[in-house]
DNA sequence: CTGAAAGCGCTTACAG
DNA sequence: CTGAAAGCGCTTACAG
């Protein structure tokens, strides 16, 4: 078994190519019983239609192409396995592709998208370059592309909101609610940990931030500029390497008067746990730290971490739901979807 | 631009179709100047061929698929972005496929790589079924689809080393040195976390274990069989939930005498010192924690971790080098690759 | 070194 | 409702 061809299967039932092929792809006009007898048939012998030939003829793959850019998030993963279920059970296969930090980016996601041929491209986490860039240009050139996108867990990347759809968490709010925690509890002077460069303002750290300072505000404090931590390693922001790296350097460089750190996610709110930990700074004694995201490593963490939940599973199905639908209507209009997260309080936080 | 065939490509160029594709692939008997030429006006006007009728007159798909079982750890996630880089580098796409734990997994992954026609397969981290598995039978099943498959970061599946090749960190030698470890530090009261079911002795966690005892036993001291830690989350063996929650569930049920825990591998640890911690038990004061995997986790959590750190980026290597050579010559020998973890010391563990 | 032609395994008008 | 035939875009013997 393993190799069967439709021509064999035909002749073992005993009608024409064109009759299986009808019955396999349950087209209109077949008799019912011929249909049922050459579906037995088929699983008997374990028949599988052979896949390019299918799509050379129909000239729509079936697969969708995820892109991941530098080092993915648990976060991520989650997201991934949930979209290839959901993709699979639409009939589409999923392709992953990873495309290292630094490489040119839009040459190498055209030759990804291309090479592919995919029916749909789904760009999971952040795309973009860390330094800076055009992405009005980048909008344009991914639009030639002719090809369904989504983006997801990407926010608002100035420009392209027009052209493609996006599933995003709510990082303003969610940033909101984490600032209003903070200032209730008396938090006035708060640090930031997890920076980009000041060119990326619509990346998530950046959305995150507005949100804590506009809840700052809000109760009347505001933020110290020079409170905003450097990242040490801006070519990996959202890394608890990062978190550890850019906090260990900031202490040592200064006395600092701070009694809150807001972390740009859980990963770098655990590494900067570690470097106030390792410099005598308790948490929350002394700082008060919260992430974003709400991975397990948070949960067990030692304090467990006040942070944001991201819903997982409602970012992924609306992000399957909404490509999906694209790849049915090219026509479609593009959809921006905003999902709120949950504060969900830890013990990394008390009161001022 | 986007859509242009050979057809056309050739009567710009002036050739015929059959020389275009010559050129296009490098194919002996063709003049180097109307080569370059036609690889010149290829890129120009950015023809790129279909991938689906290339492979129906090959026969040959150039796609791999990699299949991980349940929840993936980041180590898994590392190991997959590097085979993803390395097959496309030999000119081969990566195609994940995610096999929920419980579905009944022969039938399962049979679809997947009848469907898709791969040319290879790797299965990324524990294969089998959590609760039994006729490991023979489900070797001569795999051995039936004729496909090269490569196991990578599963040990020994009794029966499967004959059958197929498989990569993985040396599961016995790294938990022999935890073993030792711990043993020169005086523990003699060792308790293990993160077991599965007595019918799975070929599993890494096992295998782990069984190190560990061997450096115990060599130190003259025996495990106390009552130290077993039943996992409250057999569905998730190696995850910080199963930790937590199979520590919680255990120290609630009696009174235990234990001076080090070993868990079955980084994040088990992590759950599992959380739920010591909140039982009032310190790490490494009262009891010693130990971890595998070496992954971030464990060394930015306070009290960083003791572990065995997996050479990750050789795992991948090797697991890609061993693919891509069974796929070259199918006929190729299967190959049993063991790499030797490293002793990563951590605070997590003292004297006993 | 180059071209005309066959054929990879399927689907789909087009006739019957 | 069924069958014979064309053709999807490529590669590869086979002639020249």
């Amino acid at each position: 078994m393993g190799d069967m061809m439709i021509k064999e299967l035909a002749r073992i039932c005993g009608v024409a190519v064109s009759t299986a092929s009808r019955a396999l792809n349950d087209r209109e006009g077949i008799n019912a019983e011929t249909r049922d007898r050459i579906l037995a048939t088929a699983k008997q012998y374990g028949y599988v239609p052979n896949a390019s030939a299918r799509s050379l003829k129909i000239s729509a793959n079936r697969t969708i192409s995820v892109i991941i850019q530098g080092e993915p998030s648990p976060l991520l993963i989650d997201v991934l396995l949930i979209l290839e279920e959901a993709f699979g059970k639409a009939g589409f296969a999923t392709t992953l592709s990873h495309v290292p930090v630094r490489s040119a980016h839009f040459a190498t996601v055209e030759r990804i998208v291309r090479d592919g041929k995919f029916a749909g491209v789904v760009f999971l986490g952040r795309y973009g370059d860390a330094q800076s860039t055009d992405s009005h240009l980048l909008s344009m050139q991914l639009a030639e592309l002719e090809v369904p996108i989504v983006f997801c867990t990407t926010s608002d990347y100035s420009g392209l909101r027009s052209t493609h759809s996006s599933v995003c968490v709510d990082d303003y709010s969610g940033g909101f609610d984490l600032g209003a925690h903070l200032a209730e509890l008396g938090h006035r002077k708060i640090a930031f940990v997890g920076a980009g460069s000041a060119q990326e303002q619509g990346q998530v750290w950046a959305l995150r931030f507005a949100g804590v300072r506009a809840a700052l505000a809000q109760a009347g404090a505001q933020v110290d500029q020079d409170l905003m931590v450097p990242s040490a390693l801006p070519g990996e922001l959202f890394t608890m390497d990062n978190g550890y790296r850019s906090i260990q350097a900031w202490l040592a460089a200064g006395d600092r008067d701070f009694t809150a750190l807001v972390a740009s996610c859980d990963a770098v709110a655990v590494g900067a746990a570690r470097a106030l930990h390792e410099a005598g700074v308790r948490v929350p004694v002394d700082c008060s730290v919260t992430g974003f995201d709400g991975l397990n490593v948070g949960r067990y963490f030692i304090p467990r971490l006040a942070t944001i939940t991201q819903p997982i599973a409602e970012i992924a199905q609306a992000t399957a739901r909404v490509l999906l639908a694209t790849i049915a209507d090219p026509e479609r209009p593009t959809e921006q979807v905003l999902i709120r997260g949950r504060l969900t309080e830890g013990e990394s936080v008390a009161a001022a």
